[in-house]
DNA sequence: CAATGTATTTCGGAG
DNA sequence: CTCCGAAGTACATTG
């Protein structure tokens, strides 16, 4: 989705009220990203109450009903709304003014500009298509096309190998011979999955009478720093690693 | 603080590389705030790890050293970096990079640029703070202020007092001279506060060896039907009221 | 729909 | 400094 004229971004410094206006309520019809930037004064009232006075905030107003007000400081906004709110943007008496509402719970938020030093939208293409292509096959066969992404000289023997406790994703040895117990998942890991192998490992352990003890190797994007404890603690590893490469 | 020229704030669209680069390094070497806006890749190594493949972003920066990375869905940004690092914006084969790194613990964001579309920095002045209202400590200042909310001739002694099971909200005596608990919640609550307040009974009559029975009270907005009956098999009460006076 | 548990939670205050 | 608990928590998962 784009402009009119096929630009994808739209911005202005030092807008009139009514350019700043219109910026951004047309990129609000369009479903893009809005900001405004300028000297304004913020009011909340819904779950808690709170007051900004006047100062210079960064606003930002998504197609989802998200709205994120920023100061200079902090890795939070100083005032929000969640999704699923109605942006409105409008003139009074000469002022910009934002307001988002959601009906339950009742919420409003409302940013009043003294002025508008800056207006911009953005048309984004959602990036959800993109990284939704990753399937745990396709991290599967990623493995399998190249074994050195788990680590150099792991060498797969079968995937779907069966357990008492269900099959394991990709069942193989390391470089001394270990038998290596692999589980993939296509998104971030939390304790269950840690638990999984872990039943992975014990089943094989008992089934196999191998002396030696298995190896369990979680794959995935990323890892809870719980999951990573609890690994840790049942002396297996992670592996992070992408469904699809880039 | 602002620019050589004055304005303080800079923007443009559909920037080259180089000059993508240079109002991002020049704003953040002034205390600007910076905001880039365009198809890139972002990788996060750190308390976890993390990449995202292709897609349309907003990323900012702050002053203070935080960054965040927007897409057009959620309140939450898709990756971040708390305040204290250290950002850097260079160029790598005509690409716009962000680097933002902070030493303890070891993390590290990069953004890498296909295109930049839009490129800002902001001067901010945000003289105010933030008053919010409808919190727990406002529940506490009311009841202070005028006991007979929770009962009677109910007397707060002290706020804060400890007990082996934490720190008990409101520690007071009713008409009767009996020892009063009091656990205060801002908004509706469920089983879980019923357990809290009969741990506090229970370690205070421990600790006291009393031996009338302590009395334990919940005050919050409303409670769950569930709550509302363990805390009756306990022998406990419930007194509804709001954070704030309407 | 509500209830539950996690988070790169963030943020503040107490010790 | 760390630990602990609240948050307009947000968010995903589950029943």
């Amino acid at each position: 989705m784009t402009t009119a004229d096929g630009t994808p971004v739209q911005s202005t410094t030092h807008p009139t009220a009514e350019e700043a206006q219109a910026i951004a309520q047309r990129g609000l019809d369009r479903g893009a990203m809005v900001t405004l930037f300028g000297r304004c004064t913020v009011d909340y009232e819904g779950r808690a109450a709170s007051t900004l006075g006047p100062g210079d905030r960064h606003v930002m107003l998504k197609p989802d009903g998200s709205a994120l007000v920023h100061t200079d400081e902090g890795q939070q906004p100083v005032n929000w709304q969640p999704p699923g709110c109605d942006h409105e943007v409008f003139l009074d008496e000469g002022h910009v003014v934002v307001r988002s509402e959601r009906p339950a719970p009742e919420e409003e938020l409302t940013v009043t500009f003294e002025e508008v030093t800056h207006a911009a939208s953005f048309d984004v293409t959602d990036p959800t298509d993109l990284s939704l292509t990753g399937t745990e096959e396709d991290l599967r066969q990623r493995i399998l096309d190249d074994p050195d992404l788990v680590e150099p000289e792991f060498t797969p023997l079968s995937t779907e190998r069966n357990t008492p406790a269900g099959a394991v994703d990709i069942y193989g040895e390391d470089a001394d011979g270990r038998t290596v117990v692999v589980e993939l998942k296509r998104r971030r890991v939390g304790p269950d999955a840690v638990g999984q192998v872990d039943r992975y490992v014990g089943a094989l352990e008992r089934d196999l009478h191998d002396d030696a003890a298995i190896r369990g190797i979680l794959v995935a994007p990323s890892i809870t720093d719980r999951a990573r404890e609890l690994l840790a603690e049942k002396g297996m590893e992670f592996v992070a690693l992408e469904p699809t490469a880039e």
